[in-house]
DNA sequence: AGCACGCCGACT
DNA sequence: GTCGGCGTGCTC
């Protein structure tokens, strides 16, 4: 039966792929009886321990003596489809495939043995002392329904030692709950949306995509309240008539409560959820729903990209453009682009959505590689708020002051008409820099070059690259100088001063990432601003998504310049992106809202297309202006990310790479001095721009160069701006 | 991922 | 003189 007869091993021998960070499949003998194909889950030892592997492919074995496999591991094969994507993203990542494979197989290092929720049933006769407390007990569990304990003192407003004490006098029994289901069955026409005509148009194209069950991007483009969502949902729901499954990937905090409504309302169950805080023995049973083909829709971080899907019909990324969808530790990738790939291999549909969508998705729309769906009007009639800039050259705040007349004019008449203004100033802190007036002495990161911010609430003065902090002194420390250090410029903390200063009557908060108590009482006061609690909210890029805000009417952004001067070349997107969103604030509720942006430049072309209302035109400005640049399009870049312990050594690094990579045809380094150099917790990360023309193979190139050297000291990464279209 | 080996700083 | 820091290398 063997084809190996020569081993002394009947079976042959398998190379194993194992889930750490090796490039290559070990060769094992396989026992006799044992027969074993690719993609099965096997034990083997590796050093001195045991360890999972995967059959990676029949025995190129070095024949000789080889190390046998323990056995098979009880657990569904991988498939051939998840097997290449493995194998596509270790070539596109130049990480090792064994790292690869460890984002499938994760094992969770979990033993925890499934405790089973006790419910409680109203069996017997009252007790014989009867208390007001019991009473409500037993009022609520009226019916003999199966009810959660702790779910049941809740209703009755009475503690768990009541519920216990009636259980014990027998008028309660204590059953176990029945395992909340992990994937209930999706009903596609629990209820039927109501769509407007360009919403069923475009849902019309989707489902279509969906039937044909042939590999096709579509760019659903549209503003927030423009019911992307729901039209999606069209997609989904014919994924379920079709008994297949549907991914929906969406940036971890976008996995909300209000989404989850949203998919119940229309589908009659939550969807299979996917992400970091899913633990546990559910975690093992959704990934068995999903293996089993069960789970029919699964909504997921982008983790949620390498489970074992039994039958994949579609995948849908939510909110394409958001950075969350980028991996930089471990495996670096772009969950984006992968789940691109991962329909492209499973013969799956995919939806990208987005209210502003990153430039390479554009570029892939533009060329025809995309399919571009465009939801043009915000659904119940709400218009998009009017868009004014301000010229700060013509209207120019007081020294220290950084408020235009304009918006000052602007806050208080909606301090008057009893509604909410929102100043957005991206910028944590009291002020970006300070400075000795006496001896011009600038306070800077002893880590990094960067300024060190001064967070006068905290009296300290903070680097925001790498986090060094240290306490803000009374005198310069250069000169000795007394009452000589200056603020310059400002953070949300100065602006919030300036607020109080010039509305002393209103409400105001300042709500960023350093908020005082946490995460949790961020939330809260979150919710307090959308009661409508505060007149005056100054938030940075923490208040542009997420929260809903009904009584906001005006949003002034204090510096529409900032991130549009920076070297990255990334700035300017992400400077329309949220510019877009967190204009995009005003007018959520039953009042039109307006934005006015604080601008040095009113002539910019991204500030010009962002009052256009038409995102087109700030692809057409980007374009124009990398031409004008010099630099390579999007969708041919690479980052190169190279670690050493000096500024020095990584410029050194850097040059040495540039070298390497200027000599094939086709592929360049715009060298170091384009590079800037960020250095993250004491360790210096050179970031190199990598260009290349789709005639050359970057990735096959960088593997070769990564090989034969010359060998950088430090770690190299590559990072995951590239266009995998490219290479499909 | 583990685990060994190996090379420089502060201690019994 | 050693203990121990973690950088680098290896596992069929």
């Amino acid at each position: 039966m063997n084809d190996e007869p020569e081993s002394g091993e009947g079976g042959g021998t398998v190379d194993v792929l194992i889930p750490l960070g090796l490039d290559q499949a070990y060769s094992y003998a396989v026992p006799n009886g044992l027969v074993l194909k690719p993609g099965d889950v096997v034990h083997v030892p590796l050093g001195p321990r045991e360890t999972v592997g995967v059959v990676w492919s029949q025995g190129s074995g070095r024949g000789g003596n080889l190390k046998r496999v323990t056995g098979r591991v009880d657990m569904p094969p991988l498939d051939p489809a998840l097997m290449k994507l493995v194998d596509w993203v270790a070539w596109y990542t130049l990480a090792p495939k064994g790292s690869v494979l460890a984002l499938v197989l994760r094992r969770q290092p979990d033993d925890t043995p499934e405790r089973p929720k006790l419910g409680v049933r109203l069996v017997g006769a009252p007790p014989a002392r009867m208390t007001p407390a019991r009473a409500r007990a037993i009022a609520a569990a009226e019916g003999g329904l199966l009810t959660g304990k702790s779910a049941l003192a809740e209703a009755a407003s009475v503690s768990m030692a009541v519920i216990d004490s009636l259980v014990d006098a027998g008028t309660f029994s204590v059953e176990a709950l029945p395992r909340d289901a992990i994937a209930a069955m999706p009903d596609p026409d629990h209820a039927q949306p109501v769509l407007s005509e360009g919403q069923a148009a475009a849902a019309k194209e989707l489902v279509a995509s969906v039937q044909t069950a042939a590999f096709g991007v579509t760019l659903l483009e549209g503003v927030t309240g423009s019911g992307k969502t729901e039209v999606y949902f069209e997609a989904v729901a014919q994924a379920i008539r079709q008994g297949r499954q549907s991914l929906i990937l969406m940036p971890e905090i976008a996995l909300t409560a209000q989404f989850i409504d949203r998919f119940e309302a229309r589908f009659g169950v939550r969807p299979g959820l996917w992400h970091s805080a899913v633990t546990g023995r559910k975690r093992e049973r959704l990934q068995a729903a999903i293996a089993s083909g069960e789970a029919r829709v699964v909504a997921g971080a982008r983790s949620a990209l390498f489970l074992p899907y039994r039958d994949l019909g579609l995948i849908v990324v939510d909110e394409e453009h958001e950075a969350a969808y980028k991996q930089e530790d471990g495996v670096s990738y772009h969950a984006r682009d992968m789940a691109v790939v991962r329909g492209r291999i499973e013969n799956a549909p995919v939806i990208l959505t987005s209210a502003t969508p990153s430039l390479e998705t554009r570029v892939n729309a533009e060329r025809g590689r995309y399919t571009h769906l465009k939801l043009p009007e915000r659904f119940g009639g709400r218009e998009l708020p009017t868009l004014g800039l301000v010229d700060l050259r013509q209207d120019k705040p007081e020294r220290g002051r950084w408020i235009s007349g304009a918006l000052i004019k602007a806050i208080s008449d909606n301090l008057e008409a009893k509604e909410q203004s929102l100043l957005f100033l991206n910028r944590r802190g009291y002020a970006p820099l300070t400075l000795c007036r006496d001896c011009g002495h600038r306070f800077q990161c002893p880590n990094c070059s960067a300024w060190l911010v001064d967070h006068r609430f905290r009296r300290a003065l903070v680097c925001h690259h790498c986090g060094h902090v240290e306490r803000r002194p009374h005198e310069c420390p250069a000169c000795h100088a007394a009452e000589s250090l200056s603020a310059c410029g400002p953070g949300v903390e100065r602006l919030a001063e300036e607020v109080a200063t010039l509305f002393p009557q209103a409400r105001g908060i300042v709500l960023s990432s350093d908020f005082p108590g946490g995460t949790e009482r961020l939330k809260q006061e979150l919710m307090a601003v959308a009661s409508g609690e505060f007149d005056i909210v100054i938030g940075t890029q923490l208040v542009a998504k997420g929260h809903n805000f009904p009584g906001m009417t005006l949003v002034g952004v204090v510096d529409a310049d900032l991130g549009l001067t920076s070297g990255d070349p990334r700035a300017a997107e992400r400077t329309f992106q949220v510019l877009r969103q967190v204009t995009g604030r005003a007018g959520r509720g039953e009042r039109p809202g307006r934005a006015l942006l604080q601008t040095h430049d009113p002539g910019h072309p991204v500030l010009k297309a962002l009052i256009s209302g038409d995102p087109e035109r700030f692809y057409a400005a980007e374009t124009a202006s990398r031409e004008a640049a010099g630099l390579p399009p999007f969708g041919r870049l690479a980052g190169l990310i190279v670690s050493a312990n000096t500024a020095a050594e990584a410029e050194g690094h850097a040059r040495a790479l540039a070298r390497c990579a200027d000599a094939p045809d086709g592929v360049s380094v715009l060298g170091p001095a384009e590079a800037p150099l960020a250095v993250l917790r004491g360790r210096h990360r050179v970031r190199l721009i990598v260009k290349t023309t789709r005639e050359v193979n970057l990735q096959d190139y960088l593997r070769a160069w990564l090989k034969r050297g010359p060998k950088p000291k430090g770690s190299v990464r590559v990072a995951v701006d590239v266009d995998p279209q490219s290479f499909l």
